[in-house]
DNA sequence: CGCTATCTTGAGTAGCGTCAAGTCATGTGG
DNA sequence: CCACATGACTTGACGCTACTCAAGATAGCG
């Protein structure tokens, strides 16, 4: 089922980029037109960030597309022809590797609301894991062969999504560090104090959020299973660095947390 | 003093930027200048591969700095200004991530000759990691500004550039893969593996070959100590796949390494 | 209200890290 | 050319961290 409703979302997609029509709310999926200057998320978005007003004229004629996804459904898979980054307006994704034999995988990251998705498509031209939203959630295609024609024109929009990568190649290589130097508690609370600060930089309270993901999702991505991370999580508790309730977090001792992460 | 060899050799980069002269041989740097089209690599070498007769005319104008360094050296230092990528001539360097306390490091990626090098630093502008050879190396240094420039006008070239992060990127995917969920024996398996392709791809025997790194080096690379690979190379000697002499290494059943690796 | 997914906690164990001792290779200076 | 020092590697013994298996608690959903 899973798989059939990302054939649906792909088939969404490729309408959407044709420019064909697509019977709205056909398998909750629902598929806006916009353009860049009427997006509200605007000032997260990451082709639009950084360009002054005649260069967002120019931009105009970049047209997005948005989409909604419900949990567990797919963005692209692995193998899929790459067409578009994806900004996330809301919600949250997970990207999971698939081992070739199909056996393991593993989370490679998450994307919370203004960050960007599918950056790892660009090389190959096909998307090299798959994009799975973790909530309702929705995004925000952006074409990335107008986005270019866009750039020869927008120096600084070149160097934003240079710029966009190269953060992507430098995020990895701190989760790099994480997995082969942590041990589990200090890879949580690294995991949670990157996840409070994210929160922070969309305006969230960074001391008391939601974890979106399941303890699965957040062991499989810190590289520890589920069990280690809810007994992580329930010394945390009573060293008396967090509250938590299921999903819902709250830090008591950010500097204790810190400490734990070993900085 | 391996402080003080990087400082020299930060000089004499930009010495090299710059134009300016330098004496020949100090502190056993070298520094070559090159033409593209003069370079013996070019067929390897990034900026230059893919490119036809007439945009190769236009590259001539990127001229190229080369650089010997010595086993231990430094070719860039966390937080150096980013000026250039390096394309690797000959030799092996080790990209090594500080964590924030100067306590911890990891080897987060080694760079054989053919391949580059600094790709990290285009985002931030600065070097995210050190790099540093493995032993007596020689690179290729590419000034990034003047390879933007020349993008500007081989839309090519500005692909291949982007195509060289999203590999990066994906690169850094299987790492994770790798520290997240793999024991000791699959990891090194698959480290092997990959320096067999990699040796194929530059011409030299994919089954008989030398790591040219320490037991510590591939240990903080695969996240496991030198003890532990030490052990791993000898079971793997034990169970028949491999021939290990110190550094000097023989693939003797590739097709069991590649069962090891779980593939 | 019951079913299912998710989470928590416990007990036992295995893999790998730590510590330690000894071997081997490389390089340096007499 | 040899003696010695140093760095790199190997192997063993032991202990701890985190995985596996298992049972029960809790939350969310139809």
């Amino acid at each position: 089922m899973a798989s059939q409703s990302s054939t649906q979302i792909r088939r969404a997609l490729h309408l959407a980029q044709t420019g064909a029509a697509l019977e709205p709310g056909s398998a909750g999926i629902v598929q806006l037109r916009t353009e860049c200057s009427a997006c509200n998320l605007r000032e997260l978005c990451a082709p639009c960030c950084g360009l002054n007003q005649s260069e967002r004229n120019v931009a105009k004629r970049l047209v997005f597309k948005r989409m909604r996804l419900r949990r567990g459904e797919s963005l692209y898979r692995t193998g899929d022809h790459f067409t578009s980054i994806y900004a996330v307006r809301k919600g949250f994704f997970k990207s999971v590797l698939l081992l070739e034999n199909g056996h393991r995988a593993q989370v490679i990251g998450f994307s919370m609301q203004g960050e960007v998705l599918g950056l790892d498509g660009i090389g190959a031209g096909q998307h090299n894991c798959n994009a799975i939203a973790v909530e309702e959630s929705e995004i925000c295609a952006i074409p990335f062969a107008g986005l270019q024609l866009l750039a020869h024109e927008i120096p600084s929009l070149q160097r934003h999504v240079r710029r966009m990568m190269s953060r992507e190649i430098v995020r990895e290589q701190g989760v790099m560090l994480l997995l082969g130097n942590m041990n589990a508690e200090e890879r949580l609370a690294v995991f949670l104090l990157n996840l409070s600060r994210r929160y922070a930089a969309q305006g969230y309270s960074p001391s008391e959020f939601d974890v979106r993901m399941t303890r699965d999702e957040i062991g499989s991505y810190i590289g520890a299973n589920l069990e280690t991370v809810s007994r992580t999580f329930s010394k945390f508790q009573k060293d008396g660095l967090l509250r938590v309730r299921h999903k819902s977090i709250r830090i008591l001792d950010g500097a204790g947390l810190e400490g734990v992460a070993g900085r």
